[in-house]
DNA sequence: TCACCAATGTAACACCGCTATAGCCAGGGC
DNA sequence: GCCCTGGCTATAGCGGTGTTACATTGGTGA
């Protein structure tokens, strides 16, 4: 088994190129206008290639899409692994919260693709974002410091972050409000047993 | 002057029915196929005139779109005025927090279009609305039960409220989910003062 | 009555996502 | 060494989109 294995055909090493090619432009291309105006043409153009080419190693222009977003779920993953949560749990997660807004703020394209409002697109990647954040929340609930079910102060969290995040995006606050803070520090005290009393509230939770 | 004021002339008349006819087709169209499904052919044939009528009346694709949004709000303010709020101002926010979920899941392509993640689209209407949530919270302050300063108060609980009703629409929680009741009820406790201190918190606000 | 002008239609432009078809050419069997 | 296969790419085109220049009509104010 001469070059085989060792090397890529150079048809392969050709084909690969150009699949990078086109993720490149398209990438770049979804950062600058969105997916709205994300252009087949236009990538086509900046990936000097044409069309039919995108459509033989993509399919679509959605998978096209799906698949950047792919690899930004992997960016956005990263910018969590590349830096030192506190130990304590409860911390942790707050520091997460603000990773999190932190993100949607750099990367306001990108986080409008991944998360953004369009129905129900359950993609591999952001269910395994959701679930590390699910992670940190069972942190809290093995140090016995979580207050409701695990999966219902996970969604509620999520549901608090995201919803602070796309306020920021869409410029609605300033990076620095308070208010980021105060949705942060109710969402962590809500899921944390107060001190030494279990759970006073009761109040009508379903209507 | 005859018939000047009493009466619309004819051709205003004309004119105004045509508007109310493309801007039925339009809202029915939008909430159905979305704003992306959206065409302004489909819209003519529905209709019953052609694009450049269109044109004349609403200037673009975009302002058609903005201005079914603002009915939207209309629509979406009524929802409110419609129903009796409790009396106690802390309660009643709860309650709004559970109206404002109700809607967005009841008229998912609307929500979407109104509070959709397209960069700052600031609409007069969407602005009445904030101001709306944020006289809730000064009813609040008012009673002398507000810890936060007003501002930071209500943009944060917009955003819980906003947050939540997102993941409701996208069908990442059934509506019914704990986790609503969890989010409500943290914002709400942390807006309002523990119990007879006047306003305590310190808690790291800016990063 | 009559000229004006808002309102509407006709036809077209430039662009879009997508694809049927055909050609190129590296790779492998003979 | 040759030819054939098949993966990859380009040409050209389809039906659709938002938008607009231009022509036309018919109420309306003078």
């Amino acid at each position: 088994m001469p070059a085989k294995v060792t090397a890529l055909r150079t048809r392969d090493r050709e084909s690969e190129a150009t699949r990078r090619a086109i993720l490149d432009a398209a990438e770049q291309l979804l950062a600058t206008v969105g997916e709205q105006g994300l252009s087949i043409r236009e990538v086509c153009a900046r990936a000097g290639v044409t069309a039919p080419t995108i459509y033989h190693h993509f399919g679509d222009k959605a998978a096209l899409v799906a698949r950047v977003v792919d690899d930004c779920f992997a960016d956005f993953a990263s910018a969590f692994a590349h830096r030192a949560a506190p130990h304590d749990p409860v911390e942790a997660l707050r520091w997460a919260f603000d990773r999190y807004v932190e993100y949607g703020l750099g990367h306001p394209t990108h986080y409008r693709l991944m998360f953004g409002n369009r129905p129900s697109r359950p993609s591999p990647a952001g269910l395994a974002s959701y679930d590390g954040l699910r992670r940190r929340v069972m942190a809290i609930a093995d140090a016995g410091r979580l207050a409701p079910p695990l999966e219902d102060a996970t969604a509620a969290f999520w549901a608090a972050v995201h919803g602070v995040t796309s306020l920021v995006i869409s410029e609605f606050w300033s990076p620095d409000n308070a208010a980021i803070a105060l949705v942060r520090d109710a969402m962590v005290d809500q899921l944390i047993t107060p001190k030494p009393v279990p759970a006073r509230r009761t109040k009508g939770a379903s209507k």
